[in-house]
DNA sequence: AGGCTATCTGAATGAGCGTTCAGTATGTGC
DNA sequence: GCACATACTGAACGCTCATTCAGATAGCCT
């Protein structure tokens, strides 16, 4: 296919591998998010990514390989998400409320739930990636946490039991978004947001 | 291994077909429980069943097949947990109190949320499996909405919106129940029914 | 220019696994 | 007792797919 006609580039070889590997990366994510865990093949990847299988296996070591990599840019990509979109909200009631949207699917690691329920599977089976969801689910309920201390500090919460209201609120997020994930007939985006921001208020007794 | 010491008993060919069957379905579901659905193998489910492999594509068309039947199995024994364990209470609040039970884990198919997961994944990817997991989410909502309503109705709850108070205590099972399937290291059976039902009072208003 | 290493490719290899199949045993109807 | 279907087995087949490998290409140092 054409083949002939670009000789002058040379595009292909030992250009710029930092960029070369990237792009495998997220080629995987995209195939894990698509396909799944279990039905990720390095064919799969590599033509997603427009290169070879080889380049695949060179650059990380074994398919698990990638998709380890990949499960480790999708926690650090959730990290800054986190940090980055909270940071912008000023109040505990308007990062509160951003959390909702976050989990509603804003934000581009965070919201992803397909990709969320095929790790629980695959933490399930995996240590690597139990590990993984265990490290997210820390820092999720600790962003939660810290909100909610804050508002009741400032007045704006009144929880009986933040451990409680904590665990609950986060356990409701992953619930909800299930049926999100699963498209469910009745769960909209909006509808999550808005279900979750209404336990919220319940749970943190907020005045209005 | 010992072939000729059991000259007599023949025991091997044509003698409970549907025991046979029904032994393999229980070992294919075993299987899913340990290895998941991708990882499930012709040679773990007869292993696990004490046949042949070719046994269990003659039962069933394929592995796919085999799958299916499993997951059928698991509906059917959802159902009969669900009608059975409730239809023992009396009154609402009774009802209510035994689901948070239920969903701990008690009841052999109901809280086995390991196979859950794998359900929720496996629909991502089969329409097969969405068709059925759509169905028991729909039977596990209504049962939920049926004791909820009676409960309005004889006074002792007081929900403010129904709909909404349904999804969320079904989505927060849910989700605590991942915590529990993933072994979070602060999630146990108890805290599980404790949370959730705290939760219930909370949504349905409950006098005390 | 001439090695030398990093990058990259596509074909070959080989293992794992679902499925098929030829054959055996068991029961059933005649 | 004799076909004949059903139940069952274990080996063989063939396909898919991760991994290996022999080589090609490009940059880099001297």
């Amino acid at each position: 296919m054409a083949k002939g006609t670009l000789p002058s580039s040379g595009s292909l070889s030992a250009k710029a591998p930092e960029e070369r590997r990237e792009r495998i990366l997220r080629a995987t994510v995209d195939v894990v998010r698509t396909r799944g865990f279990a039905g990720a093949r390095v064919s799969d990847i590599a033509e997603a990514a427009g290169t070879s299988q080889g380049l695949v296996l060179y650059h990380f070591r074994s398919l698990a390989g990638a998709l380890d990599a990949a499960l480790t840019l999708l926690e650090d990509e959730f990290y800054d998400d986190l940090a980055r979109d909270l940071q912008e909200q000023v109040g505990p009631i308007e990062r509160l409320r951003h959390m909702a949207d976050l989990g509603a699917g804003h934000g581009p690691a965070v919201g992803d739930w397909r990709l969320w329920l095929e790790l629980w599977v695959r933490a399930l089976h995996d240590p690597d990636a139990r590990e993984t969801r265990e490290s997210l689910d820390r820092r999720w309920r600790a962003a939660l946490r810290e909100v909610i201390a804050e508002g009741t500090a400032a007045g704006d919460f009144d929880p009986i039991d933040i451990d409680a209201a904590v665990i609950r609120l986060a356990s409701l997020m992953d619930g909800l978004a299930i049926q999100l994930a699963l498209e469910d007939a009745d769960m909209t985006t909006e509808r999550l947001a808005d279900l979750w921001w209404d336990a919220a208020v319940l749970e943190l007794r907020m005045p209005r």
